[in-house]
DNA sequence: GCAGAATATTGTAGCGCTACAAAACACGGA
DNA sequence: TCCGTGTTTTGTAGCGCTACAATATTCTGC
């Protein structure tokens, strides 16, 4: 024997024995309700409800070899950047009766833990933020035959991915501020980055301005992309290279909010004595004033189809090497 | 037979072959390091890395019947609020070697839709956020018995808690108001309260200014209370109650800054003309200008006690009924 | 009333892992 | 050499569930 059998423990045979039919019979009452005669499974149902059954994962999957729990992994839950990717994913899969499961991974090894739980529960997929991981992990997922979706990116998938173009959406506003005036123009990297989503944009940047016959020597990196403090500091630095710069791009809308909130501190108006541009269409972006110009993707949608593709590909449909667009818009406010 | 089985499975079998031990011995080199020969266990270990064997949890699960996953249930991810809850019991957890995943519900019955996910993947145990759940998740929970923690609730556990008073809390933030000299304050509540963290502030609220001989008929109640937009329409309603009302206490941070943003638009001074209240310590509360007044709970602890009580609650100790308090401290900045 | 098809239900045989007890081994003292 | 003690390793017997094939039941049409 195994586990010291606790007898009050409700399993499958003790509803199947409570409603007078075969263990089976309740099994596919709740995997494959049709197949079962209504009668059956409303009765199965009502007992199983009275007991308090709740059919036991670890053991369907161990038996069936299949899953409907999907994992995602997400870099931060410090503001409000995944929160739609999430809904549209949680809302997708649920509606396909699937269940998502979080967790969250600041670092390339954190997510490798997150992505060896993730298979140790033996999911039906996973999501994962960024194209950079950790070798080891990548081996593990292609040996496990895990379906993986690399979202946010959009070259060159591991497996799937769904992103859109980091290069497009760094030209389209770089290219915004040089058409409405802006020569000095700043650029803020993030040096912390985990998943290659900040740091290909810097080589974009200065093609754009350098195309343009501007200066690209107006680039300093920040280790937070996600604290409103990285902004003052931005500002400072850029400052150091050239306290004449007249526009700013940072790597996510609360960076271009903690820039806004130094601008007050400093008396700077915006967007008059300096133009600052955002990413992300953060909620924060919006309530501002001024309100930022920054970069939307597609966040909800991009959620929805990672998980369309991970569950597709467990009914047979593959997309194995696929990369989806989402798109962006660049949306224009009193910012810049 | 089950699953199709396939032969590129690596399983704990394929590993004791290729390791030349028992099945046995590689289960414990996993379980139970120190019960195996130091040499043995390096071999297993190897080879198992060789061959990218992963310890299947749902097997393990069913045949031991313990788990080192915990589930929690986030009801959102849109701001920095649960930041430090998540971080701490996350850090806490992984250094005890369990698995912290999360579930995100925004509502009492996705909420019990979670429960009902953890419990059938059969997890250590489950937190939770405040202390208002779906009767019929209570009663699986009750039934499985499944170790559950409440957090952010002080009163009355349905198992375990940990928490801070809330009643405390208004009732501190209520005080300062009135001895900086504010006589018409106003009270912004949220009415989708899902956790019952927010229904009870109001009548504590009521009774302190009343015991101060103010009037304690400003009070409104916003529909949201992690959007900045909430700020905006709180003081537009308290303006109908009564427009020379010179506080506000905010439902969190958030509301707060809406407010901020709104005075900026008024063209009203802060603390001068409205001092404002916040609650939670967002990160945006001492990085905006000017610094938020707010109440600190202390989430990160908090975080790391409820994911105590479960763990110790798999090694014999027993919290059940325990309700832990945290504590919380007022941060006066300089909006109030 | 009956063959034949369609539908509903049920044994069987594991899925990959672990608790426990039993067995094998190592080591020192008599 | 043998015995007792402590350490390390290994069979055995399931955990709760499901794929599949086989059986039982019901429903046609003639």
């Amino acid at each position: 024997m195994t586990k010291p059998r606790n007898d009050e423990t409700v399993t499958m045979q003790s509803v199947a024995v409570a409603a007078g039919v075969s263990p089976m019979t309740v099994s596919n009452t709740f995997r494959y309700p049709e197949r079962v005669q209504e009668e059956t499974r409303e009765r199965v149902l009502k007992i199983a409800s009275e007991l308090g059954y709740v059919p036991n994962h670890a053991a369907g999957n161990l038996a069936s070899g299949q899953s409907r729990v999907i994992g995602a992994v997400i870099p931060s839950i410090k503001n409000s950047s995944f929160y739609n990717y999430v809904r549209g994913m949680q809302d997708h899969v649920t509606s396909q009766g699937y269940q998502l499961i979080l967790k969250l991974a600041d670092t390339v090894s954190q997510e490798a833990a997150a992505i060896r739980t993730f298979v140790g529960l033996r999911v039906a997929g996973i999501a994962l933020v960024g194209d950079e991981h950790e070798s080891d992990a990548l081996t593990l997922l292609r040996k496990t035959g895990t379906p993986v979706v690399e979202s946010w990116v959009y070259n060159d998938p591991f497996d799937m991915a769904v992103g859109y173009s980091t290069a497009d959406a760094t030209h389209a506003m770089t290219s915004l501020l040089i058409e409405t005036g802006r020569q000095r123009i700043g650029f803020v990297g993030y040096d912390g980055d985990v998943s290659h989503r900040y740091t290909e944009r810097v080589p974009i940047f200065k093609r754009c301005v350098e195309h343009a016959g501007l200066d690209s020597h107006r680039i300093v990196l920040v280790d937070q992309a996600d604290g409103f403090s990285a902004g003052a500091k931005a500002l400072e630095r850029l400052c150091a290279i050239d306290p004449e710069f007249d526009a700013i791009v940072c790597p996510t809308d609360i960076v271009a909010a903690g820039v806004l909130f130094e601008c007050g501190r400093r008396g700077w108006k915006v967007p008059d004595r300096l133009a600052v541009a955002g990413w992300g269409d953060y909620e924060i972006a919006s309530e501002i004033t001024p309100g930022i110009t920054t970069i939307q993707p597609h966040s909800y949608e991009m959620g929805q189809r990672a998980m369309t593709m991970i569950v597709e590909r467990a009914s047979g449909i593959d997309h194995r090497g696929v990369s989806h667009d989402t798109g962006f818009q660049v949306l224009r406010r009193e910012s810049a």
